[in-house]
DNA sequence: TTTATCACCGTTAGCGCTAACGGAAATATA
DNA sequence: TATATTTCCGTTAGCGCTAACGGTGATAAA
């Protein structure tokens, strides 16, 4: 049996109208019990599918969130889909995923595809986007919210932390712990804002003690712990003084303890290493990484929270900027 | 401006009728180049954005795919959407991702959520199914393409590997070897059918030269890299002769080779240690792991290409069912 | 009794687009 | 010249559902 029924054809077996039959399926009032259940006993027996094209035209309702993210392959994103699940899931609401593959006119396109759903809200990481990207998002009057970063300027709302301030904190915390020879691994800053920003945070915060960065190493394409494990190497082999590595993510990060596990270097007496995000693959390691935990399930709560909230009946288009607050987890690899 | 704007309005704007401006936007034929570009110019000025509910209402033709999958968190899933991507992407088609969480309950109701939007085509991870996910799985013309596992009965089509094949070649592999006691470490079997499939293809591999498994550990819910860590502990601390582990998957894999690292256990020497997946996160190992690889990206690619195949005009409905040969990667940790 | 209220169901119209057909003008063919 | 063909555009109808309103009969309130 082919599911080419309509409404009309479940109707037409419970014996009633076509409204009364929609109203049944869907719950909603105006309908005694026994003739609900009949048009829903009806419908199952059938295998009748709703429609939810055409409903959502009738309604003008779509129960969609898009979610535009870079890759689903970084260990990053993950977690922010299912804050965003968790707090989609108790709703009526879905999310729908669409992959930049870290290209600013990729998302545009995406961003356009989506909104052609007309979906009830979007989540969109990151501030930066193309100017046809923007002009989109301005223009459209369903709810947008950016994520992962604050550090930028916002088009309707955001949730996210400062990378600015994550990286100017981490430079504090290594030279409290005395370390002076300090270098820097991470991706082609162009690709990833993000780091970028942490980037100069780290740098600024050193500068507070007029420390220099000795050495800085970027790699292309997305983060591996080979590649980790292979700059270090490298960065350890020009810079005799070595003492400690701030590293982008904690993926690189692993990498680098692999490499001193390897060479039977002592970290953090040798080499300090340092990473990004509070990944659980590093929970495993010998020494317990000191990191910045990006709160990726809370960004990913928190921003599908507002879509919520904006889609309430009576809801304030009010803005907002949610800035999470980032603290320095206390480990043993500085 | 919202985005409340219509076909009419663009119609009316460039003086066409709704029908010209249709076409022309759509890239269509029976227009003049002159006139296509008078309607895509007053389309852009007016930030028209086209209501693809609308659309695929008309048209009976929504360019999206379903893929059903447990989780995002895995590491084991982002590459079959990754293929998924690459297969899709240059074409029209869209994927759309739902999550499981690995209870066949909501993958019931995820997959009738997605039927209900007349997708062109649905993914889904796993042959087993509950009995209402297989009715409404069967009523449906939506091609259905079931991926990761070939071992049981199919609805539709299937892209997968053989899990039971791949335990049962480990266990000759390490056999091989001259290992001989020799344990199991995974996840609850009930709750991961493909994981169970590659326990019983690894106990009869090993039965063919008459070895029977000297202990298994069964850990709840997701596999870590620091449950892997703390299972090996405990399963060497109560097997003294234990010379092997066979690891459901790389990640708890890492967690037994950590353990070996932290504790100065010698590998393959002292503890063999083999795994399931081939994930990109062991490639920073000090050893090089003994793995299969599961195929993830060929399979999601392969899983992909036959629902655009399907959707070709004039394609035959004929059912595919693509088992993809794996083989146990050399390395040095058995 | 009369009127108000309520529970329940149906009818009408339309969401914003596109398939299918028809027709006029321009061009090609006989 | 008359006829066929092509190019381009418009009209009509409808995709499958739901919002809004209207109406009936039963019950409650006056």
């Amino acid at each position: 049996m082919s599911s080419n029924l309509t409404l009309k054809d479940v109707a037409l077996a419970a014996g009633v109208s076509e409204m009364t039959a929609s109203r049944a399926l869907r719950n909603a009032s105006d309908v005694s019990n026994t003739t609900r259940q009949k048009v829903m006993d009806t419908a199952a027996a059938l295998g009748y599918v709703p429609n939810r094209i055409a409903g959502s035209l009738a309604s003008k309702k779509v129960n969609l969130v898009g979610v535009v993210i870079p890759s689903v392959k970084s260990y990053v994103f993950s977690e922010v889909l299912d804050g965003i699940s968790a707090s989609l899931n108790p709703s009526k609401l879905r999310p729908v995923f669409g992959l930049t593959d870290y290209s600013l006119d990729t998302e545009a396109d995406v961003i356009g595809e989506m909104l052609e759903w007309r979906p009830s809200g979007l989540i969109v990481a990151g501030l930066e986007h193309s100017e046809k990207a923007k002009k989109i998002l301005q223009n459209t009057n369903t709810p947008i919210i950016e994520i992962m970063d604050t550090d930028g300027d916002i088009i309707d709302s955001c949730v996210g932390i400062s990378h600015y301030t994550a990286g100017y904190e981490m430079a504090l915390a290594i030279i409290k712990k005395g370390h002076r020879n300090i270098g820097f691994l991470g991706t082609k800053m162009s690709l990833d804002f993000r780091a970028s920003k942490r980037f100069n945070g780290f740098v600024d915060g050193l500068n507070t003690q007029g420390i220099k960065l000795i050495d800085q190493e970027n790699y292309t394409s997305g983060s591996t712990v080979e590649k980790g494990k292979n700059s270090t190497k490298e960065m350890l082999s020009r810079n005799q003084g070595l003492e400690c590595i701030y590293c982008s993510t904690d993926v690189i990060a692993m990498g680098a303890v692999m490499h001193c596990i390897s060479a039977g270097i002592s970290i953090p007496n040798e080499l300090a290493i340092a990473g990004f995000n509070n990944l659980s693959m590093t929970s495993g390691l010998p020494i317990k990484l000191v990191t910045t935990d990006s709160l990726r399930f809370d960004i990913g709560k928190k921003a599908a929270d507002l879509i919520l909230n904006r889609n309430l009946p009576g809801a304030s288009e009010a803005k907002n900027v949610i800035e999470l607050k980032t603290k320095v987890n206390i480990g043993t690899s500085i």
